[in-house]
DNA sequence: CGGTATCCGACCTGATACTG
DNA sequence: CAGTATCAGGTCGGATACCG
């Protein structure tokens, strides 16, 4: 046992995946940017988001609600009408949300380059 | 198109998503985590780790070779000692990826609580 | 020791069709 | 409009066996 790494750095994130695979995920991230500023109905943001099923959205989106991360108001009209709308939770992860994507627009490039370089050099080999 | 939410922030996103698909996956930040400090080897990283199998090791270090964010290097000993350490561009990371884990920490309880919550009117529907 | 190859089940994702 | 149901393809992840 490491006192400089020490273990519990492991459990918390055994913890934490259930996060971190959300942000992770294919759409997560782009449906909370989309819902930024105002909410948004169901096929507005379909329009919006742009290459995601129906049926992707739906559950995405079920999944953000389960997680407190957006409410869903049905307003009884006709035809129905589904607003979504960001949270104090998600709103709150927009911070860290941003300073990831500082560090990847800073950074994508290289990594664009590296992967580039990598697989010239499996190639060649 | 809305100049409140422009559509720029979509296709970022869209460049972006590999990287936070990296960050999301199952062991890449367990494993980046594990390397801070010190260099580590292949077996002793599947200790530390735990729970990982070879297979899923090794394709994980290989993602992350192929990205610049860690140094394969072999010493060409009886037995071999292949040992893979953090460079520039994955220490850089490391801040943002605390921000996240920060906030992980400071909210999973009550995005459990949430899922519970979820569930449980659910399940009385 | 440090991998790669193969197989397999589970899950993720999308397309399509259907419903209130 | 806002979903759900069903099916099909692909990917993820682990177990096992084998190689240098």
């Amino acid at each position: 046992m490491e006192l400089t790494t020490p273990e519990p750095l492991h459990m918390e994130c055994g913890r934490f995946s259930s996060v971190l695979s959300s942000i992770g995920d294919k759409w997560t991230v782009m449906i909370v940017l989309t819902l930024t500023g105002r909410p948004r109905r169901f096929n507005e943001m379909k329009r919006v988001v742009g290459g995601i099923s129906q049926q992707m959205l739906a559950r995405t989106l079920r999944a953000l609600e389960r997680d407190g991360m957006l409410t869903r108001t049905v307003h009884p009209t006709v035809p129905p009408q589904v607003e979504y709308a960001l949270t104090d939770l998600s709103r709150s992860l927009a911070g860290p949300i941003r300073q990831l994507g500082t560090w990847a627009g800073a950074h994508i490039d290289r990594i664009e380059g590296n992967r580039s370089a990598f697989d010239a050099a499996r190639a060649a080999a």
